[in-house]
DNA sequence: GTTAGCACTCTGCCCGGATGAGTGCTAAGC
DNA sequence: GCTTAGCACTCATCCGGGCAGAGTGCTAAC
C-alpha cells in the first residue's frame, strides 16, 4: 500500500485536529470540517488503510482514531522544512534585549518566554563548561585565613570559590600564585585539570626553584576540587504547571510520574545530552529513551559560545503537541539567544579587533 | 463551655488520627482505638461540644469530624514546646557535613534533605543581602575591553559581573580604582549604594584631586546597576511532586492552583518575608495571607549569618501535616545549618582570633 | 454524667438501561 | 474500480435507583 497524496492530506487533517482538540477524531468530522470533497465512507476506508500502515490507532472500537508517534514524525518532518519564525521573531527580539547582564539569568528569562508563549513547560540545560578553556585565575584576599579564587574561562564565564587557608597568605604571595597558575593553566580545558596535570606542573616548578611558595600546592588542590563541580549539569524549568493543563495529565498519577521524572535533573540532563548535536531536535514519544517520557515530545535547540555547544533550551509536552507553533517558536528564540550571546559574551578583543588593527 | 482535660485528649486523638489517615474520624473509632475508657456515646457528646467550640467540623451529616485550623493551632502550640529533635539530629549532621563548599549549594542540599525525610515539599528562600555590608571590591582584567568586578560582602558572599568598557583599562588603573572603591565603600550596606551616595563620594574625590581616573565614574555606575540585582529574592524548591501524593491534591485543579502559586516565586517570597522573624514559624491554613495556600501549612526556619537573618528554609504541605515530625525535623535541620554556616562562612579572623591573640 | 439503643441522614458504589459517536461491511451508483 | 449511502454492531459515557455502611443525634435507662 502506498501513502498517496490523499492519505497524507487526511493524515495531516487528523493530526492537526487531534493536536488542537485532544480527542480521537472520526471519519464524519474529517469529511465535514476539512473540505477534501470526499464522503465519510471514503475517509473511513482511507483511515483504515492509514491504521494498517501504522499511522493511526483506535483507542477502542467505537472511538475515532488517534495519530501514532509515526504520524507525528511524518508531520514534524514536513513542518520543520518550511517552518517560518517571522511570527515571533520581532517580539522575541524586543523582550530579550536588555536582559543580558548575566548569562544564567538571561538564559532563564529565555526559558520563561518560551513557556509563556507556548503554554508548555520549558527547560534549560545550563552551561556545560568542561570543554572550555581557562583564561585567568585570580586570588583575592578576603580575611586573614580566607581568600577568594576567581576563575575566568575564555568565554568570560566566571566561577568563584572561597578557600579556607590554614595559614594566612600575604597579598604579594597571593599575586605570585595567581600569576603562576594563570601562566601555567591558561588555554587548558577545564576537564584537563586533574592529578596528572598537577603532578606534571609541580615537578616543572620545583625543578626550576628548589623551594617555592608553600601555599601553591594547597591552592592548586582546591582548584582541582572546584573543577569537579563543573561536571555537574543543571537543568532549570519554567512553566512546570502548564503540564497540568493538558487532559493527558489530568490524572494525578500520570502528572506525578512526569513531574517526578523532570525533578530528577540527572535523568533529564541525560535525555538532552544523548541527542545528536543538531541545532533543532525533536524527539517524539517512543523515540525518547526513558519510559516516563515516552508519552511526551521534547523540542530542543542548542545554544553556543564560540561555536561550541554549551547548553540546550527547549520545551517538553505531550506528544499531541502543537509542533508547528512550538518549532517556529523554539527556532526563533534560539536564533536570537545565540545572536545575543555572540554579541555579549564572546571575546572580540582577542580574535577580531587585534586582527583588524594589524590590517588597518 | 470549657476546654477541659478530656476534651483536649479527644481533640488530640482526632487531630493525630486525621493527620495520619486523612479521613474524617467518628466517635466509635476514637473510643475503640484510643483507650480513653469512655464509650462512643460520650465521645459523641464531647465531639459535639468541640464542634461548637470551633475545633471540629463535619464535612456532611453522616461523616465523622475533621479538625479545623484552630485545632491544628492548639495542637502545634502544644507540640512546639516539647518537641525534641534527637531523632534526626545525628543523621542530619552526618549528611550535611562535607557539602559546605558553596553556600547556595549547601542550602539547597539542606532543602533536599528536608523534602526527602518528610515527604513534603521543601523550599529555600536564598540570601537576601541588602542589609549586609561591603568588604571589598576587586577588578580583574579579562580582555581588552572587558573586566570582571568581584564584590565581596562582610559575610564572604561573592557576586561578580562582567563589565564592558568602551575604552581599555590598563591593569594599574584597575587596581587604583579597586582600592579606591574598597576604601570608600567598605562597611557600607549594599542597599545604601545609590545615586546620592555616588554624588557624595564623587564630590569628595574630585575635591581632593582635580582630575582622577576617567573610568572611575563608569565603574561606579555599573556597580550601582549590579546592586539592583541584590534586591531580587529567589525561592527554590525540592520535592515539588510530593504534593501530589496527598489526597488533598489528587484533584488536578487543586494541585495546579498550589503549584502555580509556588512557581510564582514573588508571591512565595512575600509569604515568607511577611512572617515575624522568629527562628521557627508555623503558619496554618487560614493564617496564610494568600487564598491559594489557605489549605496549606508552612513551617519555616531562619538561617543567619553574623546574627542577621539571610534566608529561610522550610516545608509546605496540606494543613493536615505531620506537625510533630515536621517541626522536629525543621528544628534539627536549621540548627545544623546555622552551626555550619557559623563554622564556615563567618569571618573568625576578625572578631575572635584577634581577641584571643591579644588575650593569649 | 455515662451509656445502650434506635431512627435518621448522607455518601459511595454497583448496576442496568439509554444515548451517541464511530466503525466495518455491503450493495448500489457513477 | 472508486465512491457513497445505508445499516447493524460495538463500546464508552451518562444517568438514576437501590443498597450498604458509617456516623450522628436523641432518648431513655443506669
Amino acid at each position: 500500500m502506498e501513502l498517496n497524496d490523499r492519505k497524507i492530506k487526511i493524515l495531516k487533517a487528523i493530526v492537526s485536529s487531534y493536536i488542537h482538540e485532544g480527542e480521537a477524531i472520526g471519519s464524519r468530522t474529517i469529511s465535514k470540517k476539512y473540505d477534501l470533497g470526499i464522503s465519510s465512507a471514503t475517509v473511513r476506508n482511507e483511515m483504515s488503510d492509514l491504521e494498517e500502515l501504522g499511522f493511526l490507532v483506535q483507542p477502542h472500537t467505537s472511538a475515532g482514531r488517534v495519530p501514532t508517534d509515526k504520524a507525528y514524525r511524518l508531520y514534524v518532518d514536513k513542518i520543520i522544512r518550511n517552518s517560518s519564525m517571522n511570527k515571533y521573531n520581532e517580539q522575541i527580539k524586543k523582550i530579550l534585549q536588555g536582559e543580558i547582564d548575566e548569562m544564567e539569568k538571561f538564559i532563564r528569562n529565555s526559558a520563561r518566554i518560551l513557556s509563556q508563549f507556548t503554554k508548555y513547560t520549558s527547560f534549560v540545560m545550563t552551561p556545560q563548561l568542561k570543554e572550555s578553556k581557562l583564561k585567568r585565575i585570580q586570588l583575592v584576599p578576603i580575611s586573614e585565613n580566607k581568600l577568594l579564587m576567581v576563575i575566568v574561562t575564555e568565554n568570560n564565564l566566571v566561577k568563584n570559590v572561597i578557600l579556607n587557608m590554614k595559614i594566612p597568605v600575604p597579598e604579594d604571595q597571593m599575586n605570585r600564585i595567581s600569576n603562576l597558575l594563570t601562566q601555567k593553566l591558561e588555554g587548558r580545558q577545564l576537564k584537563s585539570l586533574d592529578k596528572d596535570l598537577y603532578n606534571h606542573i609541580s615537578k616543572e616548578i620545583y625543578s626550576i626553584r628548589e623551594s617555592f611558595d608553600d601555599k601553591f600546592d594547597d591552592v592548586f588542590m582546591l582548584l582541582l576540587n572546584t573543577m569537579k563541580q563543573y561536571e555537574k549539569v543543571d537543568v532549570y524549568y519554567d512553566g512546570l504547571t502548564n503540564i497540568l493543563n493538558y487532559p493527558e495529565y489530568s490524572n494525578t498519577e500520570k502528572a506525578k510520574e512526569l513531574l517526578s521524572f523532570m525533578e530528577d535533573k540527572k535523568s533529564m540532563a541525560s535525555v538532552l545530552m544523548d541527542e545528536t548535536g543538531e541545532d533543532l531536535a525533536v524527539s517524539i514519544g517512543n523515540e525518547n529513551k526513558y519510559d516516563e517520557i515516552k508519552q511526551c515530545s521534547v523540542v530542543s535547540a542548542t545554544y553556543k559560545l564560540n561555536g561550541m555547544i554549551i547548553g540546550k533550551i527547549g520545551l517538553i509536552g505531550p506528544t499531541r503537541m502543537d509542533y508547528k507553533n512550538v518549532i517556529s517558536m523554539v527556532k526563533a528564540l534560539s536564533l536570537n539567544v545565540n545572536r545575543l550571546i555572540e554579541e555579549n559574551y564572546i571575546d572580540i578583543a582577542r580574535s577580531d579587533t587585534d586582527e583588524q588593527k594589524r590590517k588597518g
